[in-house]
DNA sequence: TTGGCCTGAAT
DNA sequence: ATTCAGGCCAG
């Protein structure tokens, strides 16, 4: 994530360059895998390219990489530090809590509302009541689009009826809720409104995402610990398809039917809710509601008994047949689409037509149409149909019998109240599912007529004693139903904990074999097998792959900088077996193996007992998502001959050694971490398509930003990052600014500005201090936490875990016919003819010896100018902070005078505001080096004033 | 189910 | 003018 806004903090000094500059240079690389495979894996629904896609895009970068004949230095990212951790953490709890802190207080409003209605309701003054529309309590819960328009002050019904809705929702919320354990898959959720199943969906999302930090472990056995993973996996798999049919659900009808609610709600006075009782529990509440009389199908007037697979669902099936099916559909969408289609044509019947029509929609609903038109052309399809109304009687007559499957009067009530057509359909047969038997991964559509026991007697019955008697039942299955399903863990954590643990591995094994191989002094690969296809290179498979020994694979030798210089030029390449390759000079250390080989051996019986625990781990990790992932990139990079190595803790902190220590000419991330780390060089945006790659250098930040290293850290703290929360309200603007307010070196500047802040809370309620500037008076107003500059962050950046090593890395010539050999068809999904596409231009970089720059694009990439600060606040500062640089060397005193003297401060501010205008003319009298910097930034601010900053920057991008 | 970017909203 | 929150998109 790097540091707030530090980006565009140092936006200015960014330069773009033709990525045909780098030529030539070794780049670390940081890959940070985590973002693209998540999102790739949920979009892509193609088995293999969900699994893949981190090594589609490693694969891409490579190929961009090499293309542009950089020589890439990968690190993977170590164990995260303890910082970050913590602090992640934090950040994660803390979003947790807030959703629920925000939830329970949404609950509680609505508890107490909900008995004021009761009572007046109990007064006999019902519609009158003046109560808040709950939908504004409920807002900041569910999204606006799915709460009802906020209702004309006009009409006393429709707030009822919203009123009427919210309790509905609350009702269900609560009552499934309770359980900790819906059965999304069963008709009576099913039959609940749209609006409802997204509410609750959500929640068991939620809920679900905090059970697995609990207490369950996973299996032990590596086996039945994927099945457990691919079990998690498929349910929450199985809640987001829930939750993007009730969506898609929801936007259909809302696009199609919400102004027409909308307008029953104006229209349908004589729907009075006739009577409503409370029933209360403990953690539960139950509204009855009758309906109105106005409802002659009301559903207490239902017979009980429910025609599952009779006609009525002939009538809801009969448009579904006709469209494709898509992945998963909400169970009742045909059936509310029935509704709303019934409900706007056979309105004339029972409510006015022409109401809704003039009625505008909100602009949510307005969206939601929109959202609705883009869709696909089920959509459509089905708007059509609702249009010409062909299948209306049909589904009018499915409704009213379908109306019988309404498992609560609650339910029923809604159907009433929104929609003065029974249309409250449970589901048609093909969408039916059965209650999910053990939960996980049992996501089946079922045939009709499945429905539990539970769900039937819930139907049938009609007081709400009996209700209450069969939902607690149910609840109580429901439990049970959970407990009886697999425990879950937090896979996310899970994971990466043991990538930790797998990256701890992997450089234990790296650091043994560094070890050994010094002593030993012998090649890696004469007698460590590494079996390329699988695994790290690691020691390890001596022990415990003894069938591969012989066989080293000859890329390996090439990718681990420690045994960089001692490997050849080029590997060979022996045979077509892309797992293993005879090494070419297997016959140079002949002489010594036998002893060399003991002496392995026997140092390796050292670590043997623990290399074992550490191996079964890391099986179980390759089962993890992130685990392969990490093996299947380095198998990767192995084929392409390029080197990589784990860091210990943060990529970026090893990308800025490396770069420090001149092993590298810089670093290829957007991750301004490194920055803070210590990084010289930085390019940007590489691998972005659409921007143009960007050279930031350390040199240009401290001379045009006057910011060095520690005030980067500063700002960390400042503006947050993984490793500290930043201050409330401060923005990269702020931070410079209070920078600029407290100098000194370390970590001073915080530890006075915290000071200084507690003072000022002390004595807030006295006069302000006249001598405060006007950042300080804005300062005042912030929040510090407690210990605020904690000095463990600007320890953690100040001095990472690094791998420390002289030995420099050497680039393997890649292994076409192993590369052509990649399953690229399993793992991608590609026809060969694309693969050949693909590989085709990198492969003829590759064998092109020299390319030659081409000199005006090159010149033309250069000729960029520093781009101008935009910010007038940052600009400010930027020049104070530089000015004081300077001076403040020489001359503490002035620097002192300049910040606490309100006179001086005041005129250096608006000195610095007169140079705006004047082009720096002021600026140029105060010292010869202002007078650069003045001309500088004059030149800079003249093209800032004509959008002169934007035709920089677009020429930029139009080159 | 990450994170960067953009927009709209609030201060 | 900034900051922040939420939605969108990503090879």
């Amino acid at each position: 994530m790097g540091v707030h806004g530090l980006w565009r903090l140092l936006e200015s000094t960014g330069k773009p360059i033709n990525p045909e500059t780098l030529e030539g240079k070794i780049l670390a690389v940081d890959i940070s895998i985590w973002l693209n495979q998540a999102v790739k894996g949920v979009r892509d629904r193609e088995g293999n390219s969900v699994q893949n896609a981190h090594l589609l895009t490693l694969f891409h970068r490579i190929c961009k990489l090499l293309f542009f004949r950089i020589r890439p230095v990968f690190v993977f990212d170590g164990d995260a530090p303890l910082l970050k951790k913590q602090t992640l953490a934090l950040r994660r709890q803390r979003k947790e809590e807030l959703t629920h802190e925000s939830k329970q207080t949404n609950e509680k409003l609505l508890k107490t509302f909900l008995k004021r209605q009761a009572i007046k309701a109990a007064l006999g003054d019902h519609s009158k009541d003046p109560l808040p529309s709950l939908s504004s309590v409920r807002r900041d819960e569910v999204d606006d689009m799915y709460v009802l328009p906020a209702l004309p002050p006009a009409e006393e019904k429709d707030k009822s009826r919203s009123v009427v809705w919210e309790r509905l929702l609350f009702t269900f919320y609560h009552r499934q809720s309770e359980t900790n354990s819906v059965d999304i898959n069963s008709e009576e959720f099913a039959s609940l409104p749209p609006e409802m199943k997204h509410e609750i969906l959500k929640d068991m999302k939620e809920f679900s995402k905090r059970r697995r930090t609990l207490i369950h472990k996973p299996p032990e056995r590596s086996g039945d610990f994927s099945q457990y993973q691919l079990a998690g996996l498929l349910q929450r798999n199985k809640l987001n398809q829930h939750l993007e049919g009730v969506e898609k659900e929801m936007n259909q009808r809302s696009a199609g039917s919400a102004p027409q609610l909308y307008q029953e709600d104006g229209d349908q006075q004589s729907h009075s809710v006739e009577s409503q009782r409370l029933v209360s529990e403990d953690h539960s509440h139950y509204i009855l509601i009758k309906g109105s009389k106005k409802n002659e199908s009301a559903p207490e007037s239902q017979p009980a008994v429910s025609p599952w697979s009779g006609s009525s669902l002939s009538g809801c099936r009969r448009r579904v047949a006709d469209k494709p099916k898509p992945l998963w559909r909400p169970i009742c969408e045909e059936d509310e689409e029935a509704q709303t289609t019934s409900s706007e044509d056979s309105k004339p019947s029972v409510s006015k037509p022409s109401v809704g029509d003039t009625s505008p929609p909100s602009p949510r609903t307005r969206t939601a149409i929109q959202a609705a038109m883009n869709d696909s052309s089920d959509e459509e399809k089905v708007d059509q149909r609702k249009e010409d109304g062909s299948a209306l009687n049909d589904e009018e007559d499915g409704a009213a019998e379908c109306m019988t499957r309404i498992s609560s009067s609650a339910i029923k009530v809604k159907a009433d109240i929104h929609h003065p057509v029974p249309q409250v359909l449970i589901s048609s047969s093909e969408e039916e599912t059965e209650p999910s038997p053990k939960g996980t991964s049992d996501f089946k559509r079922n045939p009709a007529g499945q429905s539990s026991d539970v769900r039937d007697s819930l139907l049938v019955s009609s007081s709400e004693d009996e209700m209450e008697e069969v939902i607690g039942q149910r609840n109580r299955e429901l439990r049970l139903a959970a407990l009886q399903q697999p425990p879950r863990t937090e896979m996310e954590s899970e994971e990466e904990t043991k990538t930790g643990q797998l990256m701890e591995d992997l450089r234990a094994k790296n650091r043994g074999q560094t070890e050994k191989q010094e002593k030993l002094n012998i090649r890696e690969s004469d007698h460590n097998p590494h079996n390329a296809a699988a695994s790290s290179p690691d020691t390890l498979s001596i022990n415990l792959s003894p069938q591969l020994c012989g066989k080293p694979a000859d890329a390996m030798p090439e990718i681990h900088p420690v045994t960089l210089k001692q490997s050849s030029e080029a590997p060979e390449k022996t045979n077509g077996d892309n797992v293993k390759s005879e090494s070419s000079e297997e016959s140079e250390s002949e002489g010594t193996v036998a002893d060399e080989l003991e002496a392995l051996e026997s140092s390796l019986q050292v670590e043997q007992s623990n290399l074992r625990e550490q191996k079964q781990q890391q099986e179980r990790m390759a089962n993890t998502v992130t685990g392969q992932m990490y093996l299947e990139s380095q198998e990767l990079l192995r084929l392409f001959g390029v080197p990589f190595l784990v860091a210990p803790t943060e990529a970026e902190a090893q990308c800025a050694a490396l770069d420090r220590a001149d092993q590298t000419n810089g670093t290829i991330t957007d991750d301004s971490d490194v920055w803070l780390f210590g990084g010289r060089h930085v390019y940007k945006n590489f691998f972005s398509q659409n921007k143009y790659v960007e050279h930031y250098q350390y040199s240009d930040l401290q001379n045009q930003l006057g910011l060095d290293r520690t005030k980067m850290i500063n700002l960390a703290y400042l503006l947050g990052s993984d490793y500290t929360e930043g201050v409330p309200g401060v923005g990269y603007v702020t931070g410079m600014e209070i920078l600029n307010e407290f100098p000194g070196p370390g970590l001073e500047p915080l530890t006075q500005f915290s000071t200084w802040w507690s003072e000022a809370q002390e004595k807030k309620r006295l006069a302000a201090d006249p001598r405060d500037t006007k950042v300080k008076k804005k300062l005042r107003d912030l929040k510090l936490h407690p210990g605020f500059p904690n000095p463990a962050v600007a320890q953690a950046y100040l001095q990472p875990a690094v791998e420390q090593s002289d030995s420099s890395f050497s680039w393997g010539r890649p292994q076409l016919d192993m590369i052509k050999e990649y399953p690229f068809t399993v793992r991608f999904g590609w026809s060969s003819r694309r693969t050949e596409e693909t590989l085709q231009p990198v492969i003829k970089q590759l064998n092109t010896q020299q390319t030659q720059l081409r000199i005006d694009s090159f010149f033309r990439m250069e000729q960029q100018e520093k781009q101008a600060i935009r910010s007038q606040r940052l600009r400010r500062a930027v020049t104070c902070m530089k000015r004081k640089e300077r001076e403040g060397g020489e001359e503490e005193e002035e620097d002192k005078v300049m910040v606490e003297s309100p006179l001086k401060s005041s005129s250096s501010s608006s000195s610095s505001s007169g140079e705006d205008s004047d082009g720096g003319q002021k600026v140029a009298m105060v010292t010869a080096r202002s007078v650069f910097e003045g001309s500088r930034r004059g030149r800079g601010a003249k093209s800032t004033r004509g959008r002169g900053s934007t035709r920089g920057r677009g020429r930029a991008k139009k080159l």
